[in-house]
DNA sequence: TGTACATCAGTGAACGCGCGTTCACTGATGTAC
DNA sequence: TGTACATCAGTGAACGCGCGTTCACTGATGTAC
């Protein structure tokens, strides 16, 4: 779309500053992102990055997005690897691949989920990039149920002693919400496997929190195995079958 | 313990210091933390800090160390109100206790199990007081085994589909992880058994991340309502019983 | 009980550093006639 | 095709701010004889 040289130009020397921005990122936080130094880094005065972001926050929300579009993106590869009707394999590649990249790239996980930056406060236009990744857990959701793959809702419910009914039923406010997302993202999906698989995704998210950030030093001694273990509980709670 | 009067003086001084930083942290969050900015709350003059800790990052230490008994202490509390023999009970209160101190301290509660603070290694000083927390469910499911209550293993391990054997045996790594847990924290709980608590445990913890962290917006409307019921979904995966 | 000395809390100035942002400017690149 | 003007990238100096930490010092509080 950049069609006059200038606008090339332009284009390229934004995503060269984003690039140092990024190496910066990785290497000392998202809290300690400087300006000056990435000015310093392309040998630029500082006042020029402001030709192409009005002020440092504008620089860190498009830092924001574009790691969103990153993780977004290893889980969709991921997630295509795995034959389509296999769901099980789907999800434990797609929870392999949100882990891996989260270990590369630890600052970068840790802007986008871990504690907000100080001062910084994040506008909706990261919403959509945010999205990204979750909707490839939704499209494994909506496969299995097209697939007719998943247990009717009411086997779904199924306590570990067989023919026990479910230990909560689903409050009010979570079966409205838990519609709304299988309308919008999985097409028709049960409340209860909703609910679930927002379960399954937050403790996948956790258990990668509790692994960077260190609250398994001395716990689990090999991270990968422990993590694959929970990934296929989880799957198995969801109903998204054997693997 | 302090015997002079002057050792009286110097304790409530520490005491002092440690207050007004952590209102400082309850406001602006761990990384603005600022000796400067706390002696000017003190109306003394910011070397004077240097008495009583010999860096910021001493301070802060200090303070992780503080919040981590402050939330242990609550956890504690909230275990001894539901009956002894109520372990699903004790679950629920110990898991509303989690989420309700994280609320009221969120950027406390950020600096315990957000992303760590840049330019700063936790010593390991903070280990016996972040573990204090954890030990409450160690408690909780070791009360369960002692009372018997807990399934067998092999009822343990059954999946939803009636008599189905679990989707993933326990790695070895993760078993041997498992065993030492039981025996120092849980004595003689079922590896698997261990293993689960600690996918629970993780779950809450990445569910509280993602409310406070905002990940949950335009997805959840009650997050009470949708905590409870993933705690009771937890507690019953772990095999703590009904409730 | 009274004095001499040691300990310690708090002061104030300084070092050396970094930061985000603004502003008037120069000079090159594009655009319109 | 050539000139006049507008647009824009990058400069350099400055504003105003904050920070952690060190150091020689004063004066008060404790301790030992």
């Amino acid at each position: 779309m950049p069609r006059t040289a200038r606008e090339r130009v332009r284009a390229q020397m934004v995503t060269e500053i984003k690039d140092v921005a990024r190496r910066h990122l990785a290497r000392d936080g998202a809290a300690a992102l400087s300006l000056r130094a990435i000015s310093r880094d392309l040998g630029m005065v500082s006042s020029a990055i402001y030709r192409y972001f009005p002020s440092r926050d504008d620089l860190l929300t498009a830092l924001i997005i574009d790691s969103y579009h990153a993780i977004g993106e290893a889980a969709e590869r991921a997630d295509s690897t795995a034959g389509q009707d296999d769901h099980a394999g789907r999800w434990l590649a797609l929870c392999r691949a949100i882990r891996a990249w989260a270990i590369e790239n630890p600052h970068e996980y840790a802007l986008l989920y871990g504690s907000p930056v100080p001062g910084y406060r994040a506008p909706s236009d990261t919403i959509p990039a945010a999205t990204r990744v979750a909707a490839v857990l939704a499209g494994i959701v909506r496969d299995t149920v097209a697939a007719g793959a998943v247990p009717s809702p009411a086997g779904a419910v199924q306590s570990p002693e067989a023919g026990e009914p479910s230990p909560a039923q689903l409050p009010a406010s979570l079966a409205a919400d838990a519609s709304r997302l299988a309308e919008t993202m999985m097409h028709g999906a049960d409340p209860e496997l909703v609910a679930r698989s927002l379960l399954a995704w937050m403790a996948i998210f956790g258990a990668i929190s509790f692994e960077l950030f260190g609250h398994l030093n001395n716990v689990v001694s090999d991270y990968g195995d422990a993590f694959d273990y929970q990934v296929r509980q989880l799957g198995h709670y969801v109903g998204l079958g054997r693997r």
